[in-house]
DNA sequence: TAGATAATTAGATAAATATCTAAATATCTA
DNA sequence: TAGATATTTAGATATTTATCTAATTATCTA
């Protein structure tokens, strides 16, 4: 059974950071790039995207002035395994 | 693009609310049974039935005195889907 | 119908969280 | 090195949420 951390659900909880892992998975993006897609502050999405590299949804990288983001796949795959459990039914009267 | 409510990803953001979910892939529960599994009030427990009922992830019906919860495959089914979207490269300069 | 059992609703409270402004840090370039 | 740009950190605040106790509703049965 896969185990995935309470922070990885909290961090999905929240529209704005699926908005960036939408985004992501059309292209790695830097900050900049992310922030200019909402109507937010910028502090506010770091604070997004804190959350996201925390639970480890987002991997990020320095290139010069700016810090690029992108979509830790890996855990994305694991998160489908996660749910992919529920539907194995593993109780007894139901094996046919 | 599957849409799923953001009630779902907020239900599914408490550790008790998943561990029901869990307990329900084995096999339909009473409220009470349900309870039982937890060191938590009643209370606790039938507000977490609440969210996950309201968010549609579960699914009751009265018994006699009991009322039976059971896991909605369809929307874990669709979970797993808006999440296997994500594995869908759609940028153009990653197509080969 | 009275009492017992199952479950929810109501109301209160402490903790967590999303957002903002202001300040700090890191990097580039003239 | 000074100024500009990119990003984060700090600190404050309003809202949301998880939990509890007490009360209510629904059902069964003697």
């Amino acid at each position: 059974m896969i185990f995935i951390q309470n922070e990885v659900f909290k961090a999905l909880a929240d529209p704005t950071r699926r908005q960036i892992l939408k985004l992501l998975s059309s292209g790695d993006m830097s900050a900049g790039d992310i922030a200019r897609c909402f109507d937010m502050t910028k502090p506010s999405i770091s604070h997004h995207l804190g959350i996201l590299k925390a639970a480890g949804l987002i991997l990020d990288e320095r290139r010069g002035q700016n810090i690029i983001y992108s979509l830790n796949m890996t855990l994305v795959q694991d998160i489908i395994r996660w749910f992919f459990d529920f539907t194995k039914n593993d109780s007894e009267e139901e094996r046919s």
